[in-house]
DNA sequence: GCAACACATAGACGATCATCGATCTGGAGG
DNA sequence: CCTCCAGATCGATGATCGTCTATGTGTTGC
């Protein structure tokens, strides 16, 4: 329970009814999660995953994710940059063409921290 | 398959190999989605979210709360009031002290909704 | 009714983020 | 080797966010 203002030197003010806390995650463990949650709380990188996750092997072509999202080449590029440093999309240049696909399990693996938080 | 620069008259450059896309979220879904991913996007609030998880009856004070994270009062109140509006929690009051609970279901959903995405 | 307490809100400020056009880099075809 | 293509990076800009102090509001105890 904490006061604010001066300090009361007497006996503190009525606690409330709740028990002690418990300690919940440290911070390394909520940063990291926040880290892989700021990189889905933009719509427009929610849909790339989406449209991976819906390809055939959870695989798909940059040319085949810029035009669904509607934005320039080099916001796209941008936002699939920011899922593979989250660890949520792979990357896998074939000649020419960079294919990006979920990571396995990584998805899984943030419900299932959610689920436990 | 996006071309750039001057559009070619004659055939168009080879495909890449992937199948046409499936449609993923629409945009609608990947904002609602979002919205609730970067309530999640900031150590402090998954933090907090945590705490109340760790209680009796995933319920918490107020006063519980705002030490562990150390940041200020306001600070505090303005995390609780974001995870409040993006459904995560729950505000009840009680004379001065204000409690905090984990909406039923809501962080299982989140949890559903990335398995599914 | 007043003072204290618990918590919410307002506004400022520095930091971070999304977007774009311009440009660069690496791969492939001729 | 040159040209074109695919995609990444850079830097600028406007918007958003996290944090704080100051202050406001509602509740409680005296």
């Amino acid at each position: 329970m904490t006061t604010t203002g001066a300090p009361a030197p007497e006996a503190a003010p009525p606690a409330c009814c709740t028990a002690p806390a418990a300690d919940g995650l440290d911070d390394d463990r909520a940063a990291t999660l926040a880290r892989v949650f700021k990189a889905l709380g933009e719509p427009a990188r929610v849909r790339l995953l989406s449209l991976v996750a819906a390809q055939e092997g959870h695989e798909a072509c940059v040319c085949d994710l810029t035009a669904p999202v509607g934005l320039s080449q080099p916001t796209v590029s941008h936002h699939l940059k920011v899922l593979v440093e989250a660890g949520l999309l792979t990357r896998r240049q074939r000649g020419r063409w960079a294919y990006y696909a979920l990571t396995p399990g990584a998805l899984d693996q943030v419900a299932e921290d959610l689920r436990t938080l």
